[in-house]
DNA sequence: TGTTAGCACTCGAGAGCATAGAGTGCTAAC
DNA sequence: GTTAGCACTCTATGCTCTCGAGTGCTAACA
C-alpha cells in the first residue's frame, strides 16, 4: 500500500483534531471539518488503510481513530507546518522573561521555566548552563571567619557558583588572595573539568604543607562541577498535567509527578540531548518507561556557538508540537543571547 | 449534656481508628476493637450524643461516624498521648539529616524537608532561617571582574547569602576591602533590618561620590532580607497526597498541589507561626480556603533562644498528629542544634 | 438507672440490564 | 474512484435491584 498525498492530508487532519479534542476522531468529523470534498465513506476507506499501516489505532471497533506514536513522528518530521504562530504577547512574554536586568542566573532560569510552562500549558524543564562546558575565568577565595572561606568560581558565561570550605587557620587574607591569583593565572581559559591542583606551578610547597586544605578545595571544585551538572534542572508547571483528560486518573497523575521528582533522571534526559538543536521523543521512543505515554521536546541554547544547556517541555504525546517548538526556539535564542550578553559586557570591562 | 470520661474514650477510639482507616467508624467497630466491655448499642447511644455535641458527623444516615474539626481539636489538646513513639530508625534518620557535615545551609534544609516528608508520609515544609531575625556579623565585598563585585553577608547563624552587584570601575580591591571593613565595623551585631548606609561614619564623602553604587548596595541588602524571607520555603513530598483516599479525586489533588505552588502564601503561613513552639491548625481553622480540609502542624526551631524558622507538615485533617508532632519536635531541635553549632564553632575561632 | 438484645429502617455501592448514539465495514450503485 | 445505505459493534448513560453496613428505637434486663 502506498502513501498517497490524500492519506497524508487525512492523517494530518486526524492529528490536528485529536491534539485539541483528545477524543477519537471519526471519518465524518474529518469529512465535515477538514475535507468537505470527500464523503465520510471515502475518508473511512483511507483511514482503514492508515490503520493497517500502523499510523492510526482504534480504542475499540466503533470508535474513531487515534494517531499512533509513529503517526506523531511522521507528523513532526514532515506534516506539521507553522500553524499556531506566536502572538505578539507570546513574544513579549518570552523576551521579558530573560531581558529583565539581573545578574542572578538562577532567577533567569526560573523565569524561563515559568514562562515556557505558561505559554505551552505543559510542564517545562530548563537545564541550567553546564559548567563543564564552560571555561574558567577566575577562582577567588574569600576569607569569611577565621578558618572558613568562600570559593567563588567565575566562568565565561556568568558567575556560576560559590561554596564554603574550611581553610587552615594559618592562612590570612593575603595568602588566600595569593592562592586565588595563582589558581586563576594557571586555569583561566581552561575547561572546569581540567582543573587539577597538581598542575599549579610553585604551589607544591604550600601543597605539601596544606594537604588537607587543597584536598578540600579540589573537592569543592569537583563537587561544583558535578553538583551543578546534576542538580540544576529547574521545573515549572508540573500541575499543568491535570489539564489533560488523559491524566484525570489520579494514578497516572501520581506516576507522572513522581517521575518528575527524580531530578537526576530529568538531568540525564536533558543533558543527553544537547548535541542537536532540537530533539523530540514521542511516547515509546522515550527510554524512561514512565514517560512512554508522553512526549519530550527539547531545544538547546547556546552561548556563542557552544551549546551550554537546554529547555524542554513534557506533555502528552497528543501535544501541540508546532507551538511548543516555536516557543522553545524563541526562548532558547533569547536565553542564549542573555547569557552571551553577560559575557560580552564582562569582556568590555576588562 | 455533660462530657463523661467514657464519651472521651469513645471519641478518642473513633479518631484513632479513623486516622488509620479513613472509613467512617461504626459502633460495632468501637465495641469490638476498643471497648469490649460495652456493647455496640451502648456505644451507639454515646455516639449519638457526641454527634449532637458537634464532635462527630455522619456522611449519611446509615454510615459510621467521622470526627469533626472540633473533635480533632479536642483530641490534639487533651486526648492524644505518646502513642506511635519514634523508632530508633526514625531518630537515626532525623539525626543524620542534619548531622552530616556540611556548611551549605540550603542543603541541610532540603534534607530536613525530605526526611520529614519521608517519616510522616505527608507534605513537609521548611522555612529557612530568617535573616531579619539574625544579627549581622560581617559584610564582604569581593571584586569579580572589573565593575562587578560579590556581596557576601555573614550572619551569626550561618553564611546566608551572596549576590552580585555592579560597582564603580574606579574602585579597586583595596577600596572594596576598606568599604567592607567599615560596613562590618559599623553593623556587626545589628539586626539586618537596621542596616542603612547613611549610618556609616566617615562614609559620607564616598557616598556622595558613588551614589549609584551605594544605592545598589543597599538594594542588594534589602533584597537579600526580603527575598530570603519570601523565598526560602522548601517543600518536599507533595506527591504524598496521592497516598490518601480523600485525594484520589484528581480535582482535589490538583487544587492542593496548586496551592503548594504559591510559595508566598506558604511563606506567610509559616512565618506567622514562629511565636509559639508548636502550632496546629485543623481544617476550617485555616484561613486559606484551599486548606480547609487539611491540617497544618508546625514547630519552630531556635538558634540559641531565638526562633529563626519553622518546620511544618500539611496533610488531611485525619492526620497522625502524635507522630507528626514527635517528628517535628525532634527535627526542630536537631536543626536548631546544627545551626547553633555552626555559630558556636565560629565564635571559638574568633 | 444504665445496659443490652432485637428489629425495622436507611442509604450507598455495585451488579445487571436496556437504550441511545457514534462510528465502523461492507456492498452495491453511480 | 466515490458515495449512499445499512447492518453491526461498542461505549456511555441511566435505571432498577439487591446486599450489607450501620443506625435509631423499643423493650427487657440487672
Amino acid at each position: 500500500m502506498d502513501m498517497s498525498q490524500r492519506k497524508l492530508e487525512i492523517l494530518k487532519a486526524v492529528i490536528d483534531d485529536y491534539i485539541v479534542s483528545a477524543v477519537p476522531v471519526g471519518s465524518r468529523t474529518i469529512s465535515r471539518k477538514y475535507m468537505p470534498n470527500f464523503s465520510s465513506a471515502t475518508i473511512r476507506n483511507e483511514m482503514a488503510d492508515l490503520e493497517e499501516m500502523g499510523l492510526l489505532t482504534q480504542p475499540h471497533t466503533s470508535a474513531g481513530r487515534i494517531p499512533s506514536d509513529r503517526a506523531y513522528r511522521l507528523y513532526v518530521d514532515q506534516l506539521m507546518g507553522g500553524e499556531a504562530m506566536l502572538t505578539k504577547e507570546d513574544v513579549a512574554a518570552i523576551r521579558q522573561a530573560v531581558n529583565r536586568r539581573t545578574d542572578e542566573m538562577e532567577e533567569v532560569i526560573r523565569r524561563t521555566a515559568s514562562v515556557v510552562s505558561e505559554l505551552t500549558h505543559y510542564t517545562a524543564l530548563v537545564l541550567a548552563p553546564q559548567l563543564r562546558r564552560m571555561t574558567l575565568r577566575r577562582i577567588q577565595l574569600v576569607g569569611l571567619t577565621r578558618g572558613t572561606a568562600l570559593v567563588v568560581i567565575v566562568t565565561d558565561a556568568a558567575v556560576a557558583k560559590d561554596s564554603i570550605i574550611r581553610v587552615p587557620e594559618s592562612l590570612d587574607d593575603d595568602d588566600l588572595a595569593e592562592i586565588s591569583r595563582r589558581l586563576t593565572q594557571r586555569f583561566a581559559g581552561h575547561a572546569l573539568t581540567d582543573v587539577d591542583v597538581n598542575m599549579v606551578p610553585g604551589m607544591s610547597d604550600e601543597l605539601r604543607r596544606n594537604r588537607d586544605f587543597f584536598h578540600s578545595l579540589m573537592t569543592v571544585l569537583e563537587d561544583t562541577v558535578v553538583q551543578n551538572d546534576g542538580g540544576e534542572v529547574v521545573m515549572d508547571g508540573a500541575v499543568n498535567i491535570f489539564n489533560y483528560p488523559e491524566y484525570q486518573d489520579a494514578e497516572r497523575a501520581k506516576a507522572f509527578l513522581q517521575f518528575l521528582h527524580t531530578r537526576d533522571r530529568l538531568y540525564r534526559m536533558l543533558a543527553g540531548r544537547t548535541k542537536r538543536e532540537y530533539s523530540i521523543t514521542i511516547g515509546e521512543e522515550n527510554a524512561e518507561p514512565d514517560l512512554q505515554d508522553c512526549s519530550l521536546v527539547t531545544a538547546t541554547y547556546r552561548v556563542g556557538n557552544r551549546p551550554v544547556g537546554s529547555i524542554g517541555v513534557i506533555g502528552p504525546t497528543r501535544m501541540n508540537y508546532p507551538r511548543v517548538m516555536q516557543v522553545l526556539r524563541l526562548m532558547g535564542r533569547s536565553l542564549g543571547e542573555t547569557f552571551a550578553q553577560v559575557l560580552h559586557e564582562d569582556r568590555e570591562d576588562q
